[in-house]
RNA sequence: GGCCCCAUCGUCUAUCGGUUAGGACAACAGGUUUUCAAUCUGUGAAGCCGGGUUCGACUCCCGGUGGGGUCACCA
């Protein structure tokens, strides 16, 4: 290795951390990782109107829960200074110029501008298709395109991994770098994060916080895992990987091209089979917690007259269950003893489903326990009573 | 619309010129007559289209088509 390997993930805190910016952050820390280079975050609130405090804590806390730690961050508005000293520098130089409407504009060489994406192979852009584009609004105010050619030129970025939106926007950047001396880094665009409807995701489909798949208890390793899983494999058949085994396996070359839709189908699979690997107190605690969000624990069940009865059971006979179940509950006595007379399923699960109105839950005592004797014959009247309104 | 990127089952993907095109999720069917099921088994499901190159193309080239991204004094 001639050189340490230096990369960054630049959000800009106008939103929370959703999976894309997290799958962002998870290529560059992995590949960081892997060669011991250096991982640096950088908070891009050059928009005093848009940036809120609030995103940057969100970001944060994100990246944290998930357990991406970096060498080093900082924040644009902190270097204020740097970027007017480039500023001048450009407008000394003939670079840039102040035009009449009072902002500085980039002077255009009009050039082709080709560079290798280390993903994509070879990229030409013809700049003169852009005008002579703002880089600053004033000596104070730099904007986006500037401060990120500053910025990963004076931390010695060497890759920079990226969303492919930032395509069109690489000609711009290495046109700022060649008319700073900057030296130019290495691009790599991974694909985009798809909504199901194969658009960029967006608030509309769901780019919901990150944080939030915490909030409903995945487990961050399973995210971890599943967002490595969505434009990248190891050639191999495994699914399931420790944060470490992704390090070790991480390889730039088996970044797929084209964007990957969320699945969350399968984010509840990587979820499980994480789950299965935790030693069972652990599970238990994690079982516990889930069961306290179920619809069933925050309000009553909704039952389905068709499904209140086992496989080929008759409602009649189900109605007599529910009923003999009613009072064996009521009594304290044993409704295990009565359902292996009759037909285990035939009396647990029209319990268990009336209990929950969940085709899959904890098993029919559990859930007994849980809810306590009043509240569960409470719902096994109601079960009783939809299946006499129906007959 | 201009420019740019992309294209294998519904979804995530393997294949780096020679395979009955493999795996996983999901779906469907069935088993375990629910103290356990966050289970087991099985089934169906794909190379966008048209030209080349080649003994041989999912794979390489060209052209379509389709999808996406981007076109701010946002990032």
């Amino acid at each position: 290795m001639s050189e340490k390997i230096i990369t960054r993930f630049a959000p800009s805190p106008t939103g929370n951390l959703h999976i894309g910016g997290a799958r962002t952050a998870l290529f560059n820390f992995l590949y960081t990782k892997k060669y011991g280079g250096k991982f640096i975050l950088r908070i891009e609130n050059t928009d005093k109107e848009r940036s809120q405090k609030e995103f940057e804590t969100n970001i944060i806390g994100g990246l944290d829960w998930l357990g991406l730690e970096y060498d080093e961050s900082y924040k644009q508005s902190d270097r204020g200074e740097v970027y007017k000293k480039y500023i001048q520098k450009m407008l000394d130089d003939g670079k840039a110029y102040e035009a009449e409407d009072k902002v500085i504009r980039f002077r255009n060489p009009n050039t082709k501008i080709k560079f290798n994406d280390l993903i994509r192979g070879e990229i030409e852009f013809d700049t003169s298709d852009l005008e002579d584009f703002v880089i600053a609004k004033s000596l104070e105010e730099p904007l986006y395109h500037l401060a990120v050619v500053i910025d990963d030129h004076e931390s010695r970025v060497t890759h920079v991994i990226r969303g492919e939106d930032h395509i069109s926007n690489t000609p711009r950047q290495i046109l700022i770098q060649e008319a700073i001396g900057a030296k130019r880094p290495f691009y790599v665009h991974i694909p985009l994060i798809l909504a199901p409807d194969r658009s960029k995701l967006s608030k509309r489909h769901g780019a919901i916080s990150l944080l939030e798949f915490k909030d409903k208890g995945y487990l961050s390793e399973a995210v971890i895992n599943y967002l490595a899983l969505l434009g990248w494999n190891p050639g191999t058949d495994q699914e399931i990987f420790t944060m470490k085994e992704l390090i070790e396996q991480f390889d730039l070359s088996k970044i797929q091209k084209g964007g990957a839709i969320f699945d969350i189908k399968k984010l509840d699979w990587v979820n499980k089979e994480h789950i299965k690997r935790l030693p069972p107190e652990k599970q238990l605690e994690i079982l516990l917690k889930s069961i306290e969000n179920e619809s069933y624990m925050t309000g009553e069940p909704e039952l389905d007259v068709a499904k209140i009865s086992w496989k080929k059971e008759t409602p009649e006979n189900t109605l007599k269950h529910l009923e003999e179940a009613a009072k064996i509950i009521e009594h304290g006595g044993n409704l295990m003893e009565y359902a292996e007379k009759v037909g285990k399923g035939n009396v647990l699960w029209p319990v268990r489903y009336a209990l929950t109105g969940a085709e899959a839950s904890p098993d029919p005592f559990t859930i007994l326990e849980i809810l306590g004797k009043e509240k569960s014959l409470k719902r096994i009247q109601n079960a009783i009573m939809v299946l006499k309104d129906a007959s």
